[in-house]
DNA sequence: CGCATTTGACCCGCGC
DNA sequence: GCGCGGGTCAAATGCG
């Protein structure tokens, strides 16, 4: 699965040779026409992380030579998902900019445990083998920490080495009790600013108090000074976002782009802001045509 | 002392 | 059937 991710947003970073370098060396195989253009992604090796389909029929934005951008996978929700809360702490997280607020993009996956990519979930099985079906979302932040802060607690449980990656990917679980939600974060070996978190399950609970309130209640985390109002405006666009309390049959991508900087001014941090609320907007917008 | 992290072993599914 | 790779367990260790 490692290997789709990098794929997904390759070229994210036209501009970046280091980037370049590591793709002549550690992701040979993953080498695809050189232009910083996102239509060169190639969906086939999405296949087995998304819905293969939702990129070929939504994928029809493509800017030319994206410096940022938010991608959107939406996808059915899995039976689970549809049937259980609502998205009161939705299985979404935060790219949290750390503390140097170096945070550049962010770009989200909704995945859809019906599609093929179930069968690699078989594989989380334990010895019980009752694990059902979780519903899963991943997004790739540009970050220097690993471990981003989302509101929530998580416990370490293991680690290992990826599999054509220096980077070992992280399994971390929800310390509430009873909470089934877990997280995997590795790191991209293509970019290793690319930090990618997949969240599996729903938390069936609050965000613990003890940390800075429920400002991280949404999917990013946003500067201090804008968290309020954008985790609010997320969390009223969420349910459209991911199909939570929808239709859920229809499947959708949605992509954006904006010139944004990559050494993005802290004054000006409150625009990005914006522009991700937006996107978010013109997301739900569209999913409710659909 | 309690909790989190580390890390090697183990389990399981899949491909050959 | 076997090997590989992903995911999890659990004992050891670290840390506040």
């Amino acid at each position: 699965m490692s290997e789709d991710f990098p794929q997904f947003y390759y070229h994210h970073q036209p501009y970046d040779h280091d980037d370049d370098q590591r793709r002549n060396t550690a992701g040979s195989q993953y080498s695809s026409p050189a232009h910083n253009n996102l239509q060169m992604f190639d969906p086939n090796s999405y296949l087995s992380f998304s819905d293969y389909n939702s990129f070929s029929g939504g994928f029809g934005v493509s800017p030319p030579s994206p410096e940022a951008f938010t991608a959107v996978v939406k996808e059915e929700q899995t039976p689970l998902a549809v049937a259980g809360e609502t998205p009161a702490t939705p299985n979404s997280s935060i790219s949290s900019a750390s503390t140097e607020g170096n945070k550049k993009e962010v770009k989200e996956v909704m995945e859809d445990e019906e599609d093929q990519s179930s069968k690699k979930d078989g594989k989380a099985k334990k010895k019980g083998g009752k694990k059902e079906k979780q519903a899963r979302f991943a997004f790739m932040t540009k970050s220097e920490v690993d471990h981003l802060e989302d509101g929530y607690r998580w416990r370490k449980y293991g680690q290992k080495a990826v599999k054509n990656s220096p980077y070992p990917r992280s399994y971390y679980r929800c310390t509430t009790q009873k909470c089934p939600v877990k997280k995997r974060v590795e790191r991209s070996f293509q970019d290793p600013s690319i930090v990618i978190t997949t969240y599996e399950g729903q938390h069936n609970h609050h965000l613990p108090a003890t940390l800075r309130g429920n400002m991280a209640a949404g999917m990013f985390a946003p500067p201090p000074e804008a968290s309020s109002s954008f985790t609010q405006e997320l969390l009223v666009h969420m349910p459209n976002l991911y199909g939570y309390g929808g239709d859920g049959g229809t499947s959708n991508i949605v992509y954006h782009q904006q010139n944004l900087s990559s050494t993005t001014p802290h004054h000006q941090q409150s625009k990005e802001i914006r522009v991700k609320i937006r996107c978010v907007t013109l997301v739900s917008r569209r999913v409710a045509n659909d």
